[in-house]
DNA sequence: TAGTGGTCTAGACCACTGC
DNA sequence: CAGTGGTCTAGACCACTAA
C-alpha cells in the first residue's frame, strides 16, 4: 500500500501515478493495467475511487477500459503526425496527396475502400456542394492506414451531375486520378477550401481510430471548385485530433 | 421524482435530461442549475450519482461547476465562428486580420495588450524561429474579444535581431502595422505557415476563454518568413476548439 | 465459473462561497 | 452560518468476458 496524501484528491493521485507509469513505459501499449480490486488494495482505496481514476485516464486518452476484460493501455504517440497542405505540394505525381504526405514522414500508406455508391448526402455536404438535400451524390468512403494503423476516415462526395456516372470513381486511385477524370468532363478543380472543426468522436469513429468515445477529432471538410466557382467535390476527413498536427503554408500576395 | 429506467445508467439519463433542458433554453447561459441535493431528491438518486451527471455535462462543455457556488450554464454557441485564411484576404487595409474577419461576421473586435517585453521564448517558439533557446525575443501577448466576449489568446514572438528594438511593436497596431515596420528593416514577411494542434486547455486558458479545464483548444502556430526563408515572426494563438471553425482556401498550381 | 469493470446507495466529512 | 459541490467508504449488485 502506497502513501496518498491530501489535499489532492486521491483518485487524481492514482491517475497521475498510472499516467506517469504509462509514459515511462512500465505499461506498454496493448497491455492491461492491474485490475481495479488489485489497485484498490495496493493504494488502500475503495474500488469506486479506483474506477474514478480509470475514468480520468480514459478521458485523457491514455487507456480504454473494456468491460469484463480490463483497462488496455493505448499507444500515445510522442510525436504528432503531420498533414501538410500547400500549393506546391499537390498532384505532382499520380499518387494521392495522402500517400505523398506519409511517404515523406517515412510511413507506409494503405487505403481501404469501405463503401461506394449513389446516395443522399448529409446536410453538411449538400450545403458545401450547394445542392438540394434530396439530390443524389456519388459517395466514396475510405479507411486510411499508416504503417497498418488506422489514422483517418475519408468520405468523398460528388454531385451526380458532375460525376456523370458512378464509374468515375473507379478504379480507386485517390483524388489525383479522379480529378483528372473530372477535368476531362470539364470540371477541373482549381480552387480548394478546407473547414476544420473539432468535435467528440462518434462510437463508429472511436472504434476505427482506436480512441475513446468522445475524444476530440478533427473534422476537415475540403471543397473543390472548378474555374466557374462551382463546387465539384466535397471530402470529409476525420482524424484523431490529439495525434495529428495540421500544417498549411501559403505565400503573401503583394 | 421522475422515472429513470435501466438499462441505461441513471446518471447518464439525468445528464441527458439536463443537456436537453439547456439546449432548449430552460436554463439560460449564466444561470445555475438546481443544487445537487435538490436534483437528487427530484430524481430519487444519491448526491454521488448527481455529481457524476454534473461531471459528465462539464466534460462535454455544457456547464462549469463552481465549488461552493453552483453549476453555471455556459453559453453554447449554435453557430461556430470562422477564422479565415487565404492569400487574397490579408493586409488589404491597415487593420489586423483578426478585426477584418470579425467585422465580416458582424462582430466587434477588441484587443487588449496583456504583456510586452523582451524574454526567453518557450521551446516551441525557438524551434519555429530557428534560434537558440537562450536567445531573447520580443514578446507581445494579447487577449482578444469579440463583442466583448473573450475568444482568443495570442502571443507574438520576434527575434531581437529582427526586431532591432522593443519599440517596433508599439503602438500596438496588429500584424499589418508591425509587418510594415519589419519590411522597413528588410524583413518583409512573404511566406506563412500555420501548424494546428489540439490539446486540453490549461487553467489559465480555460479561465480566460470561459471554458472548462481540459476542454480542447486549438493551438495555432503561425510562422512568417522573409524572402530569404528566414523566420521573422512566430505567433501562437489559442482558441476554444469547440466554438470555432478554421477555414483555409488556396488555388491549385497548374 | 471466476474475474473484470460499471453503477448505485447511505452516509460521512471536507472545502469553498456568500450572507 | 447555511448551502454548495468534491471526495471517499463499505458494501452491494449488475453486465460482460473468458476459460
Amino acid at each position: 500500500m502506497s502513501t496518498l496524501e491530501p489535499p489532492r484528491a486521491r483518485y487524481k493521485q492514482v491517475a497521475a501515478l498510472l499516467r506517469d507509469a504509462i509514459r515511462r513505459g512500465d505499461y506498454t501499449p496493448g497491455s492491461t493495467l492491474p485490475s481495479q480490486p488489485d489497485l484498490a488494495k495496493k493504494y488502500g482505496l475503495n474500488q469506486s475511487s479506483i474506477s474514478r481514476a480509470m475514468a480520468t485516464l480514459q478521458a485523457e486518452g491514455w487507456i480504454r477500459t473494456e468491460h469484463g476484460r480490463g483497462s488496455v493501455v493505448l499507444d500515445v504517440p510522442m510525436v504528432k503526425r503531420v498533414r501538410k497542405i500547400d500549393r506546391h505540394h499537390r498532384s505532382s505525381r499520380g499518387e494521392s496527396a495522402y500517400a505523398e504526405e506519409l511517404a515523406e514522414a517515412g510511413m507506409t500508406a494503405r487505403t481501404e475502400l469501405v463503401h461506394w455508391g449513389e446516395e443522399d448526402p448529409p446536410d453538411i455536404i449538400s450545403e458545401a456542394l450547394r445542392i438540394a438535400p434530396s439530390e443524389a451524390v456519388l459517395v466514396r468512403k475510405r479507411h486510411m492506414f499508416a504503417d497498418d494503423k488506422p489514422v483517418q476516415i475519408a468520405a468523398s462526395y460528388i454531385p451526380m451531375c458532375v460525376a456523370g456516372s458512378v464509374d468515375i470513381a473507379m478504379p480507386d486511385t485517390g483524388p489525383s486520378g479522379m480529378y483528372g477524370r473530372l477535368a476531362e468532363r470539364g470540371f477541373a478543380p482549381v480552387r480548394f477550401s478546407e473547414d476544420i472543426e473539432v468535435r467528440g468522436a462518434t462510437s463508429e469513429e472511436s472504434e476505427f481510430l482506436n480512441i475513446v468515445h468522445g475524444q476530440p477529432v478533427f473534422q476537415v471538410l475540403r471543397t473543390a471548385f472548378d474555374p466557374e466557382g462551382r463546387p465539384v467535390e466535397a471530402c470529409l476527413n476525420v482524424l484523431a485530433a490529439l495525434r495529428w498536427r495540421l500544417t498549411y503554408t501559403w505565400e503573401q500576395e503583394r
